[in-house]
DNA sequence: TTACTTAGTTTCAATTTGCAACTATATATT
DNA sequence: AATATATAGTTGCAAATTGAAACTAAGTAA
């Protein structure tokens, strides 16, 4: 009899820090690469989870401190080579969060890293990061994925700013109210402003509800 | 101990038989569901596999003869309950043909269903095949996803066609000519025409080589 | 040679998008 | 108190895209 696959999940948290998008990374406890930095993930426990989903959400849970709003199963890796262990299947989730989320969390063995500094990884965990950084700029193009980005409030030229970065482009301004609009997924706090700088206030906006865990596409795009 | 997580992987092998989409089951052989339709699917065999892919392909090549020139991964459907053998994990793939590539393949075991008369099926397969109709009705909005349904060659006319019977709605002539040809992925072969009734004969098309195996995407879609 | 049917093109109106300029509203400065 | 300035939000319009209808083209059948 050959040794079992291994079953493991992995979890590509992702937020913007510095107007750029991060990925959170923990450091491993244990072998193979045990000190290094890596996507938080580890092995579906039949008898706790129900599904991988539990098991993503579990082990986000227990190595980050963090229970995403929303989280999007992006694709499943596996091979004999991925893994120095052996033959290995990884289903991997992604999540995204307003970087104050990272932070109430407060745990020291989790880093943020920009998406453009990544060094090499353990596993083919570099490779998983770029797919689902492809697979978020996609999105970001029909749907109100990025809006999980922002915080529980926002005003649209921030909004904008996470479509902005997600996309890598600038939108024009009346374009891209057209098209929130059109979601219908954000709704005014009646009389609350931004006031920043020596400039007039936005005005604030939350996701409907409805919407705090579910997408939203458009029929044509951004 | 407790007992492994059961590996498989599954295919939704998908064509379009009298302008209706239809997905190709084979009578399962062995338990559970023995002599039942179901999806093919099989275990991931660590020796012969080098990933989950190779899997796919080596499976569906077993079961229904057929190599498909695009198969793509679609999710993973996992669970405690979803199989009644225990834990189970089945990353699933589809794959896109004509119809012709299946009757050359002459399989007696493989029946080719409506998906739209689909009864109940064989572990959580109904919802899978309606999870890759989804998909595919998605992709089509904005891809060459549905040439892979025409045959090695095909008119504008039959291509206008495919894509209406993946998008369940009818197209703008002009449109859609002015997007197929955006996409720049067909070729016309010089001379060659359909003549089928008593009326104009159109002309013939074949897919750009370069996009037999690969999915073109538009900027906006249609 | 005329009718008929489907293929493919042209024209133009309707809709959508994107830029630039405008107005609005706060703080900071004089 | 008046004015400057910075960003928020809106308006108007030109450019680009899309879609419907009408047209021309090219074959077979009568």
């Amino acid at each position: 009899m050959t040794s079992p696959i291994i079953q493991t999940i992995d979890v590509v948290l992702l937020t913007i820090k510095n107007d750029k998008l991060h990925v959170a990374l923990v450091k491993r406890e244990t072998p193979p690469f045990q000190g290094y930095d890596a996507l938080p993930g580890g092995y579906v426990h039949e008898q706790e989870d129900n599904d991988c989903l539990d098991s993503a959400l579990r082990v986000l849970k227990t190595k980050t401190g963090i229970r995403p709003p929303y989280l999007e199963q992006l694709e499943t890796f596996s091979g004999k080579f991925r893994d120095p262990r052996g033959w290995s299947v990884s289903v991997v989730y992604f999540a995204l969060v307003s970087l104050d989320v990272i932070e109430a969390a407060n745990n020291p063995q989790v880093s943020l890293v920009d998406i453009d500094d990544l060094k090499d990884l353990p596993f083919d965990h570099l490779n998983i990061i770029k797919t689902t950084v492809n697979r978020i700029r996609n999105k970001a193009q029909y749907s109100s994925l990025p809006c999980f980005l922002a915080g529980e409030t926002f005003t649209l030229p921030t909004l904008q700013k996470i479509y902005e970065i997600c996309l890598g482009d600038t939108l024009n301004k009346v374009s891209f109210r057209r098209k929130i609009a059109e979601m219908d997924v954000i709704e005014e706090i009646a009389g609350a402003l931004s006031r920043q700088g020596a400039s007039r206030p936005a005005k604030i906006y939350k996701l409907k509800p409805y919407y705090l865990e579910k997408l939203k596409t458009l029929e044509s795009g951004l």
